[in-house]
DNA sequence: CGGCCGTTTGAGCCACATCAACCGGGGTGG
DNA sequence: CCACCCCGGTTGATGTGGCTCAAACGGCCG
């Protein structure tokens, strides 16, 4: 598959050059390959095209804001995940993606930055490019509760803009990168482009389906349970479409996994070396490594098949070299 | 409103005679009247004509399966909650109604059924019409967690629709009826009417909002704001529609509370008599009276909105009168 | 009449909360 | 350049909400 190859990568003059190959090759095939790999070859153009389109709008911005909050300008964004999300997990075709994706305004937000508040109507639908987002609830006591956790690629609001407003505040872990679509603009789509409205349903129905999950543990797990159960999940969900890997960046503080975990913080502390002196996993200075996968997942009861979509649409055969 | 004159209790004659009274009286008016009061006509006479359907179809099987497990026949059902759904909440205008209850059979269940086993593929789309009925995860050491609660209106598996697949079960609690709506046939209907699809994600975006709040006492309440905020929603949703009422059936055990709320069933026992002491509820053989509504929703510190659809549809305008 | 299911009550215990103090690093201001 | 501080992590002491185990009770059904 496509994404397998780390498109990110390379340069515009290989991908254009991997594209062209595609086309070449095609000629000399038909049917079901042919189509095939004209799909591949269509979305590697796509994919340069968008992200040239980024670099430009995106990048400068970003600069602009880097320097007011004086931090490190993010050099090219890691677009893969957007795209993976879109064309796997929503089943979106290339003509889909063309559609929905130039209607997009980019928008950069510093670490912990709000970005739809609590109880606010109709916000246009976010798409997330880079960086970790939640949702939030905050109760009368000060007390938070965070309900979701978005990684690149998920719609953070999906749910949200079928039913008109939300009453949880979405904001930032890290500085993120947002895409952002007007409301009537999509709402267009959806007229033209069933397959859109669909992906959106797609995902609200995974985003349910990850919550359910949580109440599981919320509601019968103990601590250690709950921790490794999270731990599991972000890391399945992070290294979605790339290979295995068992080390990366996990910014979130001890305090905001206790307010994700419904614990004290003192207590994810300790239970977080429990899991340490397991030899489980080892988290510090914002990264993690995952020790023994198998262990933490028996230690977790994950079964990450939850996270999973069946392929039912007509992309599922384009992309079932998978 | 049509449903606000319960037409649950009239007689087919006085149906029609309604039905034909808007008609004519619409001969008088014209523009945007006119259409609404066509509209409730034709809405009058669609429930005629389903409740006849399921008077014949719904109610011999009902005799059957009564007969097998010697329970009483229930005599017609109230479809009201039903139709007050599928217009109001999911929008839908009568002729998408027209279309989608028609492809629908019913099925009789009796109380601890199971409909949809954890684990299965692809199950028709469910449609709640009467009874009680819970989504459960049974984990590996035996304690199991309710991850939803469906009362009459409610769609038992929009999510999982089309994830194509759930790692929940869907049983009754109650015997029950459910209208079931073949995969192949519903994903035609998508085709040619997207106010049915929208309507399907909008409810699962309904469901999760509800599964959010679940997440949010579940992480962060005490035993006490957990049941009472539980029984403020299950009070708020049987009424939709319909006038406040205090006193309803409800007939979940202290069990099945427990496994919702993430408690020990003699905890919840002593949880309900806290409340029974303060004078809020009273709960006992499967009735629930609510004693004090504006205190038992402190309690619960219970926000009725997470349970509301923005109105955002064309049918908004239809249905405004309320 | 006996058995079963749901409810009720009591006693003891443990997981996790709360409070409080201390540590270490990175950024800030003088 | 150093002193400070603030934030995040770590550690200990102590309290408690809710669990578990166990037994008794009442209504319902066979």
């Amino acid at each position: 598959m496509l994404y397998r190859l780390s498109i990110q990568n390379r340069t515009p003059g290989e991908l254009r050059q991997l594209a062209s190959e595609r086309r070449e090759l095609a000629g000399s095939k038909d049917g079901h390959l042919k189509r095939l790999l004209l799909n591949e070859a269509k979305q590697l153009e796509f994919y340069l095209e968008f992200r040239s389109w980024m670099d430009r709008t995106a990048a400068h911005q970003a600069g602009e804001r880097a320097q007011a909050a004086r931090q490190a300008v993010p050099k090219s964004i890691d677009l893969s995940p957007l795209l993976e999300t879109l064309s796997h997990r929503m089943g979106l075709s290339v003509d889909d993606q063309q559609a929905l994706l130039p209607t997009a305004q980019a928008r950069w937000l510093t670490k912990g930055e709000m970005i739809v508040d609590q109880e606010e109507r109709s916000a246009p639908f976010l798409l997330l490019c880079s960086g970790a987002v939640r949702a939030t609830r905050t109760l009368e006591d000060g007390s938070q509760q965070i309900v979701s956790v978005f990684l690149p690629g998920d719609p953070l609001n999906s749910g949200d803009f079928v039913l008109g407003f939300s009453l949880t505040s979405i904001s930032t872990f890290t500085s993120a990168l947002v895409l952002s679509i007007p409301a009537a603009e999509l709402r267009m789509l959806f007229e033209q482009r069933p397959a859109i409205m669909r992906a959106m349903w797609r995902e609200t129905a995974l985003q349910a389906s990850i919550q359910r999950e949580w109440m599981i543990w919320l509601g019968r797990k103990t601590a250690e349970a709950r921790l490794a159960h999270f731990l599991c999940e972000v890391a399945y969900r992070m290294q979605a479409g790339k290979k295995e890997f068992d080390e990366f960046e996990f910014p979130l503080t001890q305090g905001e996994l206790a307010d994700i975990l419904g614990l004290s913080t003192v207590h994810v502390n300790r239970v977080l070396q429990q899991l340490r002196s397991k030899k489980l996993v080892e988290l510090s200075q914002g990264r993690l490594s995952i020790r023994n996968r198998p262990g933490l997942y028996e230690a977790a009861e994950f079964d990450p098949r939850y996270l999973e979509v069946a392929n039912t649409t007509q992309s599922s055969v384009a992309t079932g070299a998978r």
